[in-house]
RNA sequence: GGGGGGGUAGCUCAAUGGUUAGAGCACCGAGCUUAUAUCUCGGCGGUUCCUGGUUCGAGUCCAGGCCCCCCUACCA
C-alpha cells in the first residue's frame, strides 16, 4: 500500500510504506485539493494580505506543452506558494497567447493547405474561427497538464473552454452561460470568448480577448500621436509560403547553412566596347532585377584578358574569380573604383517587358555606381545591385535614385514581363536564369556555396527579399555618446532611450539580462509591427487612398463612433477580420471614407499588453495602482530580450512612462540529458505527460527547481532518479518516524521536556531547522530556486545521516520514555518544518507527508499554513552548531583511520585521543562520538606533538616576489623537515628568517600511526585489543547477523524468537542478555546443529552458523 | 562579418599567478545499517585544446592558431 488513506483512526498516523508509489500519491493529493477547495481556501485566507504581483509570460496555446514549460512554470508556481505562505496576496493569473502566425501555420496545416491564397479562397471567417478553436482546444490541454504539475492559478474549468470552442462552431448566435466570479455569466460563444479572464469572468487571461486587443489600439494610437507610427518601403526579408514579412526580431531564429548556386556572369560596358564588369552573386534569382554595379571607389580594379573576354575585376579578387584559370588572364589596365563610376551597361534580361519599362530601352539606366562598402574579400569588388530584392541595395537605390524591378509576387512567383522565368518560383529559377546567361554570352563561370541563409522561423522556408509598405513604430535615433550625456530633448524623441532609462529600474536576474536588453535597445531598428497575415490584432490604421493622410484608431469604441460603414458587421463580433474589415471611417483631413489597411500586428504587440490589459490600466484605476508594476515576471530568456521582455518594456514606457515589472528572473533552456536539443526523431525528447506519468511531477519540479537557472538543463531520466533519490531519504525519514511512532503508540501534542532541556541532538537538529528556514525564505525572496533546493537537500541529508542515524535506539520500545518522548517530539517537528518550507518546490509529495504528521482536520493543508520562521527562531544555537560540526569532522576522521588500520567499525576499540582545535565540546557531545566511533572513551588532547611533525608551509604569495629564484630552494628544505624554530616563533630555513606571518606550521601525522588529521582537527584511535574489547566486537557482529536473518525471513519489528547458537559459540553466554535485548530474543541456547543452520558469521573465535525461531 | 563567453577526470563543473589542479555523478573495493532505492571511508581516473612568450613559478597573464556556445548582422 502506498498509504495515503486520509481517514486514519485518532490513536495513530496512517501507516507509510518505505517505497512510496509516488505517481499515485500526487494524484491522490490533487484529488484533495479539488475536494477541499484548498486553492480556494488559500486565497481566502491571504486576501487582503499585501500585494505580491507576479505577471505571468503567457504560454503559446498552439499545442500541448512540453518539458521545458515546465521549468518555468515550476519557478512560477513555486515563488507564487512562497508568497502565499508568507501572507501575500496573489492575482494567480496565468495567461495564454493566442494570436499570430504559428496558429495560422497549424490550422492551415490540418486543413491540407499549400498557400496563402487558399485560406482567402476558402473564406476568412471560417478560417478565423478554426483559429480561435484550435487555441481553446489547446488552452484547455495546457490547462490540464498544469494542473497535473501542481501549478496553483485561477484556472478555467478546461470542460467549459472545450464547451466554448464547439459552441463557437455548432451554435455562434446562441446565448449560454459559464462560470464567472460571481455566479454565471451568459452571452454568445463569441462575446464570451473575448471576456475571457475579464473581471467578471475570470480565469486565464487570453491575448485574444476584447480588450487586450483594444488597449492595443490605444497603444499604437500614442505611438502616432507622438509620431512614432510610420509606413515604411522597404526591401524585406519575405516568406513566400507564409506570404508575410519577416521582422528583425524573428531573423535571427531563423539562419541556417544553405547549399545555393553562385555565378560570375559578365556585364558588356556601352562606352567600352568589348569590355565588361565581371560580377558574382549567389542569388541568381535577382540577376533580372539588376539595375546597378557597385563599386568601392578606393579600390584598385583591372582589365583582363581571359579567355577571348576583356573584363573588369578587383585586383584582389583575379585569382578567385577566376578559379583555376586564372594563370591564363593577362592584365591589360589598372584604374582605381573611383574611375569607374557612370560607366553604363548592357544585361542579359534588358529586353524583357518588364526590365525595358523599368530601366528604358536596352537597358539605359543601368550604370555603374560607388558604395564604400564593397570588399575586396569577396565576390569580384563589383557587386550585383538589385534594390528591390536586398535592404542594402534597397537604401543605395533610394540614395542614387535608381528603378526598382520587382521580380516576384507574395508568393515568390515571377511576375508577368520576366519571359519564361514569369510564372515560375523564385527557387526554381537558377536554371532558366543560367540558360539565359548562356545564350547572351555573358555567363563565365558558375559553383556551388554554402552559406548562412536566413529562413523563415515559422515554417523553414528560405526567405525572398520583397519590396514591401510594412508599418513600424521609430525607435528614434542612435547617438553617438553615453546615454547620461543624452539632453531632455534627444531623450524624449527617442524611444530607445526612454526604454533603456526605464530597463535601469529593473532588478535582472541573471544579471547580465539588463546587459543584452540595453545591448538589444541599443542595436535594434525599427519595430515592424504588421504583418501580411489574417489572425491576429487588426491593425487600427486607416490610410486614406485619396489624400493619403493616416487616422490610428484607439479604441474600439472610437471606431463605432467614427465609422461611416459597416458597423454592423462588428456587432457582438471579436474586433478580428474579415468582420473588421468591413468598417469605413470618415478620413479626418479629407472626408473620404477609408478601409482599414489589411495587415494584422505583430503578436509581440499581444504579450507586450499585459502589463497593462491583466491588471485593468483603463478600466479599474485602484486595482491598477495596488497590482502594477509586477513584482516579478519569469521566462525562458532567449529570444525574449528582443520579443517578450522587448515589447513588455516598450508599451509601458511608451502608455505610463515606467517599469512593467521590478524583477527580471531568466532561465535558460531545456535539452535532453545527452545535451542535444530534444528532437522526436533522436529518440531523446521526454513528452511532459511521459513525464508526469513516469517520474513524476514533484521530482520533475524538484530537478528544475535545482537547476542553475543561468545555464541550460540537462533534462532526463538520470537527473530525475537523482532528484528522487534525495526525496526518497525524507520520505524514508518519514517513514521511519510514522512506523516507530506507531509501534510505541506516540502522538503529537504529548508530554515533551522544553527545547532547552532536551539533549544535543535535539537541539542541535532544531537549530539548523531553524537556519534551514532562514536560509531557504533568503533564497527563495532572491528568486533563488538553486540555492534553496541546495538547502533543503543538505537538511534532509543532516537529519537522515546524522540525527537519525545516531537518534535511532531513542525512538525503541526499550529506550527511556521521556528520551523517546523528546526524539518523537523533535523529529515531528523538524520533518513537519521541514516539508513546510520544501512545499513550494515539491507540493504534493509535502503535502502528504505533512497532513499524516499533522493535520488536524480532513480539509488541512501545509500549503495553508504560515511561513514558519517565527516559530522557530528560538530554537537556534550558534555555538551548538559549531561544536557538533566539529564532532561530525572528528567522526569522519575516525572513520578513515580506522578504514586504513583494516578495523571494521563493529570492532569497539579502548580509546580515541582527539584534538579539537578549539574549545572541548561537551561531555554529551563526547559520548556521541564515541558511540559514532565504537570507542569506550574520548579523551580530548591539547598537544598532540607526540603523534605528529611539526611541518612549515611557506605563503608563496607573500614571500614569493622577496625569493625569486631562491624560492625552490626554500620549497624543497621546508617539504624536507629542514627548519630551525626561532623562539619568536619565526623560523629559518636556508639561512634565510621568516616571520610568523609568512609561515603556517601544519601538524603532520607520523608515518605508521592510526591518526588522521584534517583542519587542525585530529584524531588518532588506540588499537589495541583485548579479550573484552574482542567479545563485544563478537557480540556486535552477531547481532547484526541475526537482524540480518531476521528482515531475510520478514519479520516485524515486535515479534521475538528463539535463537540457537553451537556449542563453539559458549565463550559468548556472558553476554546472552545482552545478544537477546539487541536481537529481540526471549531465550537463546547452545545447542545448534550445524545441519539446521540458517545464518551464518564470521567470530574472532572463527565462523558460526546459527539459527532463529519465530515465537510469537 | 562584428561583439561576448568558453575549452580542466568518462559526464557536469570548481580552482584572488603559488607548493601535490579539486568536487558531484559514474565505476571499483571496503565499511555501516531490520527507516532507506540510502549512507560512510577509500581507490581509479588529467597532455588543464594546440604552439610560442612573460615569470622564481602559468589552468590562470600575453600573442597566434584550432574548436564550441551565446548575442548580433544587409552582406554581393
Amino acid at each position: 500500500m502506498t498509504g495515503v488513506a486520509w481517514h486514519a483512526p485518532l490513536h495513530m498516523f496512517t501507516p507509510v510504506d518505505a517505497k512510496p508509489d509516488l505517481i499515485s500519491l500526487e494524484h491522490q493529493m490533487l484529488a484533495r485539493w479539488r475536494a477541499n477547495n484548498t486553492f480556494g481556501r488559500l486565497k481566502a485566507q491571504t486576501a487582503g494580505g499585501e500585494p505580491w504581483s507576479f505577471l505571468d509570460g503567457p504560454i503559446t496555446a498552439n499545442n500541448p506543452m512540453g518539458v521545458h514549460h515546465a521549468w518555468g512554470r515550476t519557478y512560477k508556481d513555486l515563488f507564487q506558494r512562497f508568497r502565499a505562505a508568507l501572507g501575500h496576496e496573489l492575482r494567480w493569473q496565468q495567461g495564454f497567447d493566442c494570436q499570430g502566425l504559428w496558429v495560422e501555420v497549424n490550422v492551415e496545416k490540418e486543413l491540407g493547405y499549400t498557400s496563402k491564397r487558399q485560406i482567402e479562397e476558402r473564406g476568412l471567417a471560417e478560417f478565423i474561427r478554426l483559429c480561435k478553436q484550435r487555441v481553446l482546444t489547446y488552452a484547455a490541454r495546457q490547462t490540464e497538464q498544469s494542473i497535473r504539475l501542481g501549478m496553483w492559478m485561477d484556472w478555467n474549468d478546461p470542460a467549459e473552454l472545450l464547451q466554448l470552442r464547439d459552441a463557437l462552431a455548432v451554435a455562434p448566435e446562441e446565448e449560454i452561460a459559464i462560470h464567472g466570479v460571481a455566479g454565471d455569466v451568459r452571452g454568445t460563444p463569441e462575446r464570451l470568448i473575448g471576456q475571457l479572464g475579464s473581471p467578471e469572468i475570470g480565469g486565464s487571461y487570453f491575448t485574444f480577448s476584447d480588450e487586450n486587443n483594444d488597449l492595443i489600439w490605444g497603444f499604437l494610437a500614442e505611438c502616432n500621436r507622438r509620431g512614432w507610427l510610420y509606413k515604411g518601403s522597404d526591401s524585406m526579408p519575405w516568406c513566400t509560403r507564409c506570404g508575410t514579412g519577416i521582422s528583425q526580431h524573428e531573423m535571427t531564429e531563423g539562419y541556417a547553412d544553405r547549399e545555393d548556386p553562385s555565378v560570375y556572369f559578365g556585364l558588356p560596358l556601352v562606352d567600352r566596347p568589348g569590355e565588361e564588369l565581371l560580377v558574382w552573386t549567389t542569388t541568381p534569382w535577382t540577376i533580372p532585377a539588376n539595375v546597378a554595379a557597385a563599386v568601392n571607389p578606393a579600390l584598385s580594379y583591372e582589365l583582363v584578358e581571359f579567355d577571348g573576354r576583356r573584363l573588369w575585376i578587383g585586383a584582389t579578387r583575379r585569382v578567385a574569380a577566376l578559379g583555376g584559370g586564372a594563370p591564363r588572364a593577362k592584365v591589360l589596365d589598372v584604374k582605381t573604383g573611383s574611375e569607374l563610376i557612370g560607366w553604363r551597361y548592357q544585361a542579359t534580361f534588358d529586353d524583357a517587358p518588364a526590365v525595358a519599362e523599368a530601366l528604358g530601352p536596352r537597358g539605359a539606366a543601368h550604370r555603374v555606381i560607388s558604395w564604400s562598402d564593397v570588399g575586396a574579400e569577396e565576390g569580384t569588388s563589383i557587386v550585383h545591385i538589385a534594390p528591390a530584392c536586398g535592404s542594402e541595395d534597397h537604401a543605395l537605390g533610394v540614395t542614387e535614385s535608381l528603378p526598382m524591378i520587382a521580380p516576384i509576387d507574395e508568393a515568390g512567383t515571377y511576375l508577368p514581363g520576366f519571359h519564361e522565368l514569369s510564372g515560375q518560383d523564385w527557387l526554381e529559377v537558377s536554371d532558366l536564369v543560367f540558360a539565359a546567361l548562356e545564350k547572351s554570352g555573358s555567363m563565365l563561370r558558375k559553383e556551388r556555396i554554402t552559406h548562412r541563409y536566413p529562413h523563415c522561423w515559422r515554417c523553414a522556408t528560405p526567405l525572398a527579399f520583397r519590396l514591401v509598405d510594412e508599418w513600424f513604430i521609430s525607435m528614434g535615433a542612435t547617438y553617438d555618446k553615453p546615454r547620461e550625456e543624452l539632453t531632455a530633448e534627444e531623450k524624449s524623441s527617442s524611444l530607445r532611450y526612454q526604454i533603456m532609462d526605464v530597463v535601469d529600474k529593473i532588478t535582472w536576474l541573471p544579471s547580465f539580462g539588463r546587459d543584452r536588453e540595453l545591448d538589444w535597445l541599443r542595436n535594434m531598428s525599427d519595430w515592424m509591427i504588421s504583418k501580411k497575415r489574417y489572425w491576429g490584432l487588426a491593425l487600427p490604421i486607416y490610410e486614406c487612398a485619396s489624400c493619403g493622410a493616416v487616422d490610428v484608431i484607439g479604441s474600439r469604441s472610437e471606431l463605432e463612433a467614427r465609422a461611416v460603414a459597416g458597423a454592423e458587421a462588428i456587432l457582438g463580433r471579436s474586433p478580428h477580420r474579415p468582420y473588421i474589415d468591413e468598417v469605413r471611417i470618415a478620413c479626418s483631413s479629407c472626408q473620404s471614407a477609408v478601409r482599414r489597411v489589411p495587415d494584422v500586428g505583430n503578436p509581440w504587440l499581444d504579450a507586450g499588453i499585459v502589463s497593462l490589459s491583466t491588471m485593468r490600466f483603463r478600466s479599474d484605476p485602484e486595482y491598477w495602482k495596488r497590482w502594477f508594476p509586477a513584482d516579478l515576471i519569469t521566462e525562458s530568456f532567449p529570444g525574449q530580450f528582443r520579443n517578450w521582455f522587448y515589447s513588455l518594456l516598450a508599451m509601458s514606457t511608451v502608455m505610463v512612462g515606467s517599469e512593467p515589472t521590478r524583477a527580471v528572473f531568466g532561465y535558460g533552456l531545456v535539452f535532453a540529458e545527452d545535451g542535444r536539443q530534444m528532437h522526436k526523431s533522436w529518440g531523446n525528447s521526454i513528452e511532459f505527460d511521459e513525464a508526469a506519468d513516469r517520474m513524476g511531477a514533484d521530482v520533475m519540479r524538484w530537478l528544475f527547481a535545482g537547476s542553475r537557472p543561468e545555464e541550460n538543463v540537462h533534462f532526463g531520466w538520470s537527473g530525475a532518479d537523482e532528484a528522487r533519490r534525495r526525496l526518497l531519504v525524507l520520505w524514508n525519514v518519514y517513514a521511519f518516524h510514522v512506523g516507530y511512532a506507531n509501534s510505541v503508540g506516540w502522538r503529537p501534542g504529548g508530554p515533551a521536556r522544553p527545547v532547552a532541556q532536551r539533549g544535543a541532538m535535539d537541539r542541535w537538529i532544531l537549530s539548523r531547522t531553524a537556519d534551514l528556514v532562514a536560509k531557504v525564505e533568503e533564497a527563495l525572496r532572491a528568486y533563488d530556486a538553486h540555492a534553496a533546493v541546495a538547502r533543503l537537500e543538505l537538511a534532509i541529508d543532516e537529519l537522515s545521516t546524522w540525527y537519525l542515524r545516531r537518534s535511532r535506539d531513542r525512538f525503541e520500545i526499550s529506550a527511556n520514555a521521556d528520551d523517546r518522548s523528546d526524539a518523537f517530539t523533535t523529529l515531528h517537528d523538524v520533518l513537519v518544518t521541514l516539508v513546510q518550507v520544501a512545499s513550494p518546490i515539491a507540493p504534493m509529495l509535502t503535502d502528504a507527508i505533512y497532513i499524516n504528521l499533522a493535520s488536524d482536520s480532513d480539509s488541512s493543508s501545509v500549503h495553508l499554513q504560515p511561513w514558519p520562521s517565527d516559530r522557530v527562531r528560538s530554537w537556534r544555537d550558534r555555538k551548538l552548531e559549531s561544536d557538533m560540526n566539529r564532532v561530525v569532522r572528528a567522526a569522519e576522521l575516525g572513520r578513515s583511520v580506522r578504514s586504513a588500520a583494516a578495523l571494521r567499525t563493529r570492532q569497539p576499540l579502548a580509546r580515541a585521543r582527539v584534538v579539537f582545535g578549539g574549545e572541548t565540546p561537551n561531555r554529551e557531545l563526547l559520548a556521541v562520538l564515541a558511540d559514532e566511533l565504537n570507542v569506550k572513551l574520548i579523551e580530548p588532547v591539547s598537544d598532540a606533538s607526540g603523534l605528529f611533525e611539526r611541518k612549515v608551509k611557506v605563503l608563496l604569495p607573500k614571500v614569493g616576489k622577496r625569493l625569486g629564484s631562491r624560492l625552490q630552494a626554500v620549497i624543497t628544505a621546508a617539504r624536507m623537515g629542514e627548519v630551525t624554530f626561532l623562539p619568536t616563533g619565526a623560523v629559518v630555513i636556508e639561512g634565510m628568517e621568516f616571520s610568523p606571518d609568512e609561515i603556517e606550521v601544519q601538524a603532520t601525522p607520523r608515518e605508521g600511526g592510526f591518526v588522521a588529521e584534517a583542519d587542525g582537527l585530529v584524531v588518532e584511535l588506540e588499537t589495541a585489543l583485548t579479550p573484552e574489547l574482542i567479545a563485544e566486537g563478537d557480540v556486535r557482529e552477531l547481532s547484526r547477523a541475526v537482524q540480518e536473518l531476521r528482515k531475510r525471513s520478514g519479520m516485524r519489528l515486535g515479534e521475538t524468537i528463539l535463537l540457537a547458537l553451537p556449542k563453539s559459540a559458549r565463550g559468548l553466554a556472558p553476554y546472552s542478555q545482552a545478544i537477546a535485548r539487541s536481537v529481540g530474543a526471549r531465550d537463546i541456547n547452545f545447542d545448534h546443529d550445524d545441519s539446521d543452520e540458517s545464518g551464518k558469521v564470521t567470530l574472532s573465535f572463527g565462523d558460526i552458523g546459527f539459527s532463529i525461531h519465530r515465537l510469537s
